[in-house]
DNA sequence: TGACACATACCAACCGGTCGGTATTAATTG
DNA sequence: CAATTAATACCGACCGGTTGGTATGTGTCA
């Protein structure tokens, strides 16, 4: 039996999706710089000649990571159970729930690939800098849909707007992973998202009277 | 004009001090692992063997440099105006305001050497992984010492403690850099102070204000 | 005189990337 | 239909520059 792997065939597993699995694996573990073509190579079962025929250079390797990761991201969150909750008050809840569930294990298996590579590409490859903000950006939209609606439905008392409420609850995300990583314990990161999750029923909770 | 430039002498610049203080530049702009000795010594202006005269591997210098990059952090906030103020929640309320107000100019200026190290680092070098944990500890605590005062006159909303709270603050402002070096925009980061200042006015302040 | 702070020269391993080649399949052609 | 062509996917030896680290020398000061 033989497939052709194309470009966009993702029911095969040819050399370059092989590579892009292994890309998330290894360099949220071991980071963007520090990772090797060689070590992408083993870690995929592919050779060399195959990275070079899919990618031209590593950075550009690193680019299709963050859109590899992004696609799977977006294929996780939009069809998991907290979409289809009515209220969207509840349903941004239970986004943020659905983050602090799914974290446990060991730290590459659910930290953010693209947190990770900008920090070390941030001023060197602009390209790859690039990629990880649209894949960031890409995320934060999602929520930003939902915080938008609940805005509509209760005004907005951060004065900031929707987008800027969205963009935090990824900072906050993405700080937890790293004291995670610091810390060496996934509870640091669930810790932090208790926190956020208080921030949003502070903002937009029923009670109108200030809780305890 | 010859100076010792001993181990903990700071008054003279010698070869070592000088490597630490390129390491902050250099490493907050490109990473620890693509950043190489040989860059450290000419950023520092000092030979490779002044380098292996001071720091037995590359990893040693990384520690150092959390170290070093700790006692600036605390020489910088413990002697900050808003450590003089007297109610412990306009001090904590103070402390995000000055982080605030330090934000500004190039990236590698305000951003944080160790969570960009433990990033790359925490799986593959345990030594530097401790050294940056030791690092977010000691200014973490710091921040508890101020939530704990506030928890002792006003009570705990969230229930998870002052060193929750206070790491917390941590990760936020962590996630802030990931976002400013993202978009490359430190914007970014100050809007994520902004929302951090109101979940704090929001459990311990007046309800929350009519801003807008 | 000897410990310390550096400098110079050097090295073996490793790195990203190149290159010529092969195997397989699809389209073209006579 | 077989033979030819062309394109794709992949292989693995190889290359030149770089890397972290070493070995050894030199000047200085107590």
């Amino acid at each position: 039996m033989q497939e052709r792997g194309g470009k966009s065939d993702g029911r095969s597993k040819g050399a370059r999706e092989r590579l892009l699995d292994a890309a998330l694996r290894v360099i949220r573990s071991k980071g963007y710089s520090a990772t090797t073509v060689d070590d992408l190579c083993a870690a995929a079962g592919v050779t060399k000649g195959a990275f070079f025929h899919h990618f031209r250079t590593k950075e550009e390797l690193g680019i299709a990571a963050a859109a590899h990761f992004s696609a799977m991201a977006d294929g996780i969150f939009s069809t998991a159970p907290f979409m289809a909750i009515d209220d969207p008050f509840e349903r941004l809840i239970g986004y943020v729930d659905f983050r602090r569930a799914i974290i446990g294990g060991e730290l590459p298996a659910f930290t953010c690939l693209v947190g990770t590579m900008v920090q070390e590409a941030y001023a060197t490859h602009p390209a790859l800098r690039e990629a990880c903000a649209r894949s960031i950006e890409e995320h934060a939209a999602m929520v930003e849909a939902i915080v938008a609606e609940v805005i509509a439905a209760r005004g907005d008392p951060t004065g900031q707007g929707a987008r800027s409420l969205a963009l935090y609850t990824q900072a906050a995300i993405q700080g937890a992973f790293i004291l995670a990583k610091a810390s060496n314990d996934p509870q640091a990161a669930t810790d932090c998202l208790d926190h956020l999750r208080r921030y949003l029923e502070c903002l937009f909770g029923a009670p109108p009277a200030p809780t305890v």
